[in-house]
DNA sequence: CCGCTTTACTAAATCGGTTTAGCCACAACG
DNA sequence: CGTTGTGGCTAAACCGATTTAGTAAAGCGG
């Protein structure tokens, strides 16, 4: 009770393999009876083609891979990824491709970059010198990057990371605030390089507030997650002087520190101003409604999956401007009050 | 400048095809200094197995499918399925497999069944008489369904729904509310009868509902959506008695309510109470934070990624019980109040 | 009726691996 | 010395499709 072969169905129906394939993919080739005759053999028989065979003979496969830089379960917690998968998502369904999950094996993408059978890739926040990339382009398969830096052998699409992180800086800054503190993007699997995402939102802040000639900001590491944002809340109150604005980098991270604020007896915007950064969806609903800056998340993930049909077609592709990012003003920012107050646990 | 092929390490190396195969697979059998020396060219010549072709040979592709009953901008909009895909993606970490997300073909999903070269796949929320469930036995590729209904050929996960449904139905009854309206889950793809899922929770609330004797509720389908919710409440205002309790099977419907609710000027849960459905975690963190019924979501992901993998290993799998469901009470919830408050826009 | 083009179909090569069966040389054993 | 293993490797079959090159028959103009 094995799986019908193409052999099979061209038995059963008294012609060669060769005439089974036509009828399938190049009808036209076949006279009316014969095409009848084998179609309904095929229907009879229940006969698919096996995917993998197909992949081989025609090479490609009918599928993208995502490089995604960490674990399913980490990267999914963010509907950041949620809503690129959406763009993604549409850009491939416009061709009938499907989209492959790549996760690192073991802590290595390199090693699942191989097992996957793919038409091309779509990379995510992956440093200009990883080795992923070494990888990619000696197997020779298209690739298009997201949130990294572009280079003429790998095309990139950007949003304007240090306009939107300048933008949002500016408006604390302009609130009155000079103590700030900036929560900052965790480095990829295995680095300690900041990614390059990180990197253009860090120099964002900072030149804002070297330009304000205010005070060096303090600045902190923490995951993508409402729960290292508020473990990072908590860091920052231990310090001498608690900041009166935090920049995020992430909403998830930004709400986690409004929630940890909220339980400390904090009330935010009053006591704690908070911007987040990318504009998930949730950030409209969160009490109060997060101040952030929007990037277009969707639109970025479908240009990219666009971007690399383009380049699986052999055709060239140019990496486009960073994508506009605009500040949501929403009700977690105002003026800077109550500065001394004491943290009191309620 | 095509691809490095087994034939191409072979002759570089001086040896036969076999022995490379068996360098990598099985290096036993090989003695140490040909093993090293195949191992090196291999390395050198940056050779790396083509998954097609390795699928094809090995009967095993190394990723399993998800059957997503609609597109994926769709069903990423809504974090339960991120929540799913967490779950699903833990136990096939634990294997070294990848995801592939199988959305429908021009809106069917058996065409886009038979293109995925996968070793089994996690259907959702298919009706027992999808036609997708035939095409999958008749290809023969194992398969376990999440929120459907179990039979012995295709094992089921689910959860308690009716159970959660009758809880959160009760909360609300208990609270003295009789005017309550039920907002039901869209059925799948081209079909008019519900899913498994939304008729489960369906009975679960009418029983409840029965059982005290109040009288039938208003039922209306909407998408799973903010949006979908908002119009859900505009259609619910309109009626003559406008319910004081909204039952929303799925979250980020209640969500829509409790918004549209509050733009026109009701207060929840003072005016309106929301319960909810799958406890995402943005229910907690909204304004009023959501009183919904809990299902352990990523968890379910999990279990049915690892019965998928024991059926694939040949083992049989039973469908377990429904996991359980609990009632989550927040702030959305409350005695009814203002029963006859006319809607003011403010 | 001849030569030439179409039409309808097929045999065999190909894609790039894995796996089975077996060969050969050498060592161990009786 | 003959037999029997055994370690190390290879030739060839196989997985299941597509595709190239080609053949036989039919059609057709002259």
């Amino acid at each position: 009770m094995s799986r019908v072969t193409i052999a099979d169905v061209a038995s059963a129906a008294g012609v060669s393999k060769t005439a089974v394939s036509f009828a399938f993919n190049n009808p036209d080739r076949l006279g009316q009876t014969t095409l009848e005759r084998v179609l309904g053999v095929a229907h009879e028989l229940g006969y698919t083609p096996h995917p993998a065979a197909r992949a081989l003979s025609m090479r490609r496969s009918g599928t993208i891979g995502v490089l995604i830089p960490q674990g399913l379960s980490t990267v999914f917690a963010n509907p950041f990824f949620s809503e690129l998968i959406q763009g993604l998502g549409e850009g491939c369904e416009e061709h009938d491709l499907t989209l492959l999950l790549v996760p690192p094996l073991d802590g290595s993408l390199e090693g699942a970059i191989r097992q996957a059978s793919v038409d091309g890739f779509i990379s995510l926040g992956l440093t200009p010198d990883d080795r992923a990339l070494e990888v990619l382009d000696r197997i020779g398969i298209p690739t298009v990057q997201v949130d990294s830096v572009a280079s003429a052998e790998h095309p990139a699409v950007n949003v304007d990371d240090a306009g939107g992180a300048e933008a949002a800086a500016r408006h604390l800054l302009g609130l009155g605030h000079r103590r700030l503190a900036i929560i900052v993007l965790p480095p990829a699997r295995g680095q300690v390089q900041s990614t390059p995402t990180a990197a253009r939102r860090l120099a964002g802040y900072r030149k804002a507030i070297k330009d304000a000639g205010a005070p060096e900001p303090r600045a902190l590491v923490a995951g993508i997650s409402v729960a290292a944002g508020a473990r990072a809340f908590e860091t920052l109150s231990k310090d001498r002087q608690r900041p009166t604005g935090v920049l995020a980098m992430s909403d998830m991270t930004a709400i986690g520190v409004m929630s940890a604020a909220h339980s400390a007896g904090l009330h935010v915007p009053d006591d704690l101003s908070v911007v987040g950064f990318d504009d998930v969806p949730a950030a409209e609903w969160t009490n109060p409604p997060l101040t952030t800056v929007r990037q277009p998340i969707v639109e970025k993930g479908r240009l990219a999956a666009r971007m690399l049909i383009q380049r699986m077609r052999g055709e060239a592709v140019e990496s486009p401007a960073p994508l506009r990012t605009t500040l949501v003003i929403r009700n977690s920012t105002s003026e800077p009050t109550n500065l001394d107050l004491p943290i009191r646990r309620r």
